[in-house]
RNA sequence: GGCUCCGUAGCUUAAUGGAUAGAGCAUCUGACUACGGAUCAGAAGGUUAGAGGUUCGAGUCCUCUCGGAGUCACCA
């Protein structure tokens, strides 16, 4: 059975052809579903053929609507409203479309296409556990990854490790100097939060030797030379902090000899640094399990920090890069609009964008995907746009199917998170805290009969996290978020457990078909489709080109969004029509067909978001 | 300052260039002696930041203005 939409675009095209003599393509016909207060299932807008005709809009859309009804058989009427052909499709169709998607588990989903793809995403630091920005990451790339794969591709789940630098060696130092021995053992705290405080207390030492410091004669003779006279003294050692940081305090001066002894080998120092990574790591495995996401690969910066210097040679040699009298070597992107930007810094180490340059030809030999998808905050734009342009001129053959999944940020409303105020949401208080909610909603609604403890247990889960994911994902990737901790996250309206619980009442619908074992044959003979229930054929028809759309954009909220809309109209039609004490048995099996057909979808659309669906609520 | 992105109801948001801009929250009104009320219906709430332009048709495309964010490191 065709797609009834390819089928009215091109009876629309034999249409032109015969009236007007004129070829179009099939696919530039725009056929819209119908609005509601006018009558139709589809809508054809006429006006891009008004020119060839050399007739009225309402002339015209009357000619191909009398030819439709004509010549396709699926048309069963049609009316003109101002330039606007809405077409009613026969009940036969809906019959056997319905039909074919209650027998097809997968309806929606594509067929292997034979095409590879990497999706990057969370990509987190060792020295701080996660918090609500990487759950947005984690989401969009986790669910992206789940689209391109009912899109046929199949997908590669990675994640970069940012284990070594800076960073991680404050946590280090600062455990080494205050940590007596703790451990998430011994101290019951969970390895990544342990790190974490210690990154904290670093953080707040330094504070301490920096005002310390300001009280100096050296600062003083510092602050009086300083090149803006007009900054004050508050402002002053502001701006300073990061020079004061490298030039003048011994906490800095401690880091950066750890780092050097990192990156010399030095026994000890490796042995510190397996032994918090390791504590971090079973503390990521833990939010990452709560999260219900996995990943395929994964890839260390510290195996990798030092690649991409045979890219530069490569990029030399084709006359890519050029080299600078101190030895630097650099790109000039200045004729794409983009700047100057170095690529080896005259020491002959790499920076950012070199080991970029590197791991994107190592994951290429690693998989030979064809599409790169990088999950990263909007902030990085620029480096992405720069890395993609750089690729593309070293003519690398992946450099065509290379995507920056770019998101905003999500901020607090009184700005951005930040580790050192501790203004950060973290990830495990707020999947802690969602499914506290659930419980406590669950628990005004009264018990519900029959229920297992366990299974109980694993509904709030589902529902809190439910909750969580498709209040991130239904908002488009690009926009900015702001989160207000003192707002909890709804569970009523245009949530993820308003889905859920469409889902829940199809399961028991569902239950007692198979307890009464009601035959669903009947369905066949059932006359006079409600709008209700066209309503819903309509979204159900809709699916398979929704996720098309959403893998082709990166666009997980089209899905969200989707979702949403086909529970919408399942509750409606729920609340309107009977379906166990429907008039005939043609409209009870019609509407159980109808309702198991729904709960495929919607379990398999929310899938793709990562979101559960109980049986009960 | 250059470049990029964003601006839709009090708040959170939707809308392949198509018809009267669609939802949810909050506010107010209603609806089951149960196919489960985490539901449904109704009211009120919009000059889609503003001004021009292209088009049969603009929230959407182009130009300018205003407001917000990001970026313009030999940091990652």
């Amino acid at each position: 059975m065709s797609d009834i939409i390819t089928t009215i675009q091109s009876a629309v095209t034999q249409a032109v052809e015969q009236l007007y003599g004129e070829k179009t393509d099939p696919a530039a016909v725009q056929v819209n579903t119908t609005p509601p207060d006018f009558t139709g299932d589809y809508s054809v807008v006429v006006f891009p053929f008004v020119k060839i005709a050399k007739k009225s809009p309402d002339a015209v859309a009357s000619e191909i609507g009398a030819f439709l009804h004509r010549e396709v058989a699926e048309v069963a009427g049609f009316n003109v409203v101002k330039g606007f052909v809405n077409l009613e499709i026969a009940d036969t169709y809906w019959q056997h479309f319905l039909a074919s998607v209650a027998a097809n588990p997968t309806y929606g989903r594509k067929p292997r296409n034979g095409q590879k793809v990497m999706v990057e995403y969370s990509s987190p630091n060792t020295n701080k556990p996660l918090h609500l920005g990487h759950i947005r990451n984690i989401l969009l790339g986790w669910s992206c990854a789940q689209i391109l794969d009912a899109a046929g591709y199949d997908v590669v789940k990675a994640q970069i490790i940012n284990d070594r630098g800076v960073a991680i060696c404050k946590s280090m130092l600062s455990w080494k100097k205050y940590g007596a021995g703790k451990t998430p053992e011994n101290s019951g705290i969970k390895g990544d939060h342990l790190v974490g405080d210690f990154y904290v207390l670093f953080e707040q030492k330094t504070k301490e030797e920096y005002d310390a410091w300001q009280q100096s004669s050296e600062a003083s003779a510092i602050f009086e030379n300083r090149g803006k006279k007009e900054q004050t003294e508050k402002e002053f050692f502001k701006d300073y902090k990061n020079k004061w940081f490298n030039e003048h305090s011994v906490l800095g001066a401690e880091v950066r000899e750890m780092l050097l002894k990192w990156e010399a080998h030095d026994p000890d120092t490796v042995a510190l640094w397996k032994q918090m990574n390791g504590w971090v790591y079973q503390g990521f495995d833990r939010t990452y399990s709560d999260l219900g996401v996995s990943f395929d690969k994964l890839y260390y910066e510290s195996d990798t920090y030092l690649l991409g210097k045979d890219i530069v040679e490569d990029g030399l040699s084709k006359g890519v890069f050029f080299k600078k009298d101190d030895g630097s070597v650099w790109i000039d992107l200045t004729d794409a609009g983009y700047d100057q930007k170095i690529v080896l810094r005259a020491d002959g180490t790499s920076v950012y964008i070199t080991q970029d340059l590197g791991t994107a030809r190592m994951r290429y030999h690693d998989f030979g995907c064809d599409r790169f998808v990088y999950v990263v905050a909007d902030e990085q734009n620029y480096h992405f746009q720069v890395l993609f342009e750089i690729l593309k001129r070293l003519g690398e053959p992946y450099a065509a199917g290379l995507h920056h999944l770019s998101y905003g940020l999500v901020e607090l409303p009184t700005g951005r998170m930040k580790t050192r105020e501790g203004t950060v949401v973290d990830a495990d208080d707020l999947i802690e805290e969602l499914i506290r909610i659930a419980r406590e909603q669950a628990q005004e609604r009264g018990e519900t009969e029959g229920i297992s403890p366990e299974e109980k247990e694993s509904n709030l889960r589902k529902i809190g996290m439910g909750a969580l994911k498709f209040f991130i994902i239904k908002v488009h990737p690009k926009k900015r978020m702001i989160f207000n901790p003192e707002e909890s996250v709804d569970l009523q309206g245009q949530t993820g457990p308003y889905i859920q619980y469409s889902y829940v009442r199809i399961n028991g619908l569902m239950q007692r078909v198979e307890k009464e074992n009601i035959d669903l044959s009947a369905a066949v003979g059932y006359e006079g489709i409600q709008p209700q229930e066209r309503d819903l054929l309509a979204a159900l028809h809709e699916y398979p080109a929704v996720l098309m759309q959403a893998a082709s954009a990166y666009d997980p909220s089209l899905v969200a969004n989707y979702c949403y809309d086909l529970a919408k109209k399942f509750h409606r039609f729920w609340h309107d029509l009977s379906v166990f004490n429907a008039d005939t048995a043609a409209a009870k099996a019609f509407r159980l067909t109808l309702s198991k057909a729904v709960g495929q979808v919607l379990k398999s659309g929310m899938q793709l978001l990562g979101v559960e669906m109980p049986n009960r609520m």
